[in-house]
DNA sequence: CTTTTAAAAATTATAGATAATTTTCGCTTC
DNA sequence: GAAGCGAAAATTATCTATAATTTTTAAAAG
């Protein structure tokens, strides 16, 4: 079993943070009081504040100086961005990741693929959907960029999960297989031409706001 | 003045140590031990330790629990993958920034270009370099965007100072003003193809090893 | 002369305490 | 009832102290 040694408190709470951020549990511009999170993890502040550290780097928090940390918010404009920054990074890996891409490999995100389309609440549609994206970019072996796309697709989840806070509908993801299909046959910038258009499709839903109207959200779906 | 009453120790410390980094005076794999850095700021060791968190996330040191902080190493291969984003993010902004070019932005980065050729040492070469860079892509408002961009300029100038640690020689930079001169003609598809070409661009510079012998080194010289 | 071992020193990670600042909330005034 | 004011409460940022762990040093054994 993975024993927690070589992982410190902060780290342990800047994880569940982040979780909490991005699932919406943590509203935007909700404040993070440092000694509540502190009581709550049963340590003192000092590992929080360094967790708080960690989220603001990852665009998940802002700190302003002696008024506290806040969940960041966010808008279309910045659910572009992302979208934007997702089809360049992630082409720019997969053209790496390509030359080293194996049939077990390819296997894999297919079968990620069905289980995205058999999924049957966001949650689990994007658990499959980020592992079909890092099965076939990590072979890259490009630490940076690979870290870069994590925190960008942690981003694109809170998007996702703002905009469908209920009524996941399946359907077959065509993209993901014609991505594969183009690998397979060692079309590379076919497949990475696929992708970049995958990622900036934007997806739209209508909300409940909390004055009981309805707006749409958007988010990336891909 | 600017007042630093909205900046935190923490943050105080972690540009000053990320721009040793940069220049330099921590070699990689250096450790940062935090009683020592604390004590020569005149802290306690608790900003100290935010500090290396920001420089986690930076890329520039890397965190081994219990164990210390070491300013991180890099390769070759490295330099290639910042070289390959920077041209996948920059060439993102521009196409952005393109439509919100002004010409006393155009200017002004034509004037930081003739600064760059002017320049009699590598530092202040990449000064002018990145204010070229930043003047040209900042109109596109993209923050997030310009964020990853700055952290990846940082790496640069990392390679640049670890290879050229002597021995700059003057160069006129046809490249900038090609960009510019695409930008003025509204031309911005090739201003982002060049931009795209230039910063991939790695030089190589004999540097002096520690044991005395000679070897090759590479950075991104654009 | 290398390897092993054990004690000593240094270092990290966290807790608990405190000063400074900001936020909250009730009271007054318009 | 809105706007301003001023304690009181809450919160942040930092420091000092301490337990746990790692690294260094040096001596002992092979």
């Amino acid at each position: 079993m993975a024993k927690e040694r070589d992982d410190t408190i902060a780290s342990r709470i800047s994880r569940v943070l982040a979780d909490r951020i991005i699932r919406g549990e943590l509203a935007p511009d909700a404040r993070l009081r440092q000694d509540h999170i502190a009581e709550e993890f049963g340590t003192s502040h000092v590992p929080v504040r360094e967790a708080f550290r960690r989220l603001e780097a990852q665009g998940l928090a802002i700190n302003l100086p002696r008024r506290g940390v806040r969940v960041a918010s966010f808008d279309l404009k910045e659910v572009r961005e992302v979208a934007e920054m997702r089809a360049a990074l992630e082409g720019l890996a997969l053209r790496h990741a390509a030359q080293h891409l194996t049939p077990a490999i390819l296997d894999a995100a297919e079968e990620a693929t069905r289980e995205g389309d058999a999924a049957s609440d966001v949650y689990a549609w994007e658990e499959a959907n980020r592992r079909f994206h890092r099965l076939i970019l990590a072979p890259s072996g490009m630490a940076r960029l690979l870290a870069a796309i994590d925190d960008l697709h942690a981003a694109s989840a809170r998007f996702l999960f703002s905009a469908w806070q209920s009524g996941w509908e399946k359907r077959t993801d065509h993209d993901h297989r014609a991505i594969l299909a183009a690998l397979r046959q060692g079309r590379t910038d076919e497949a990475a031409a696929i992708l970049q258009k995958h990622v900036q499709w934007i997806g739209r839903a209508p909300v409940r706001t909390p004055s009981g109207s309805t707006r749409e959200a958007f988010a990336i779906v891909g």
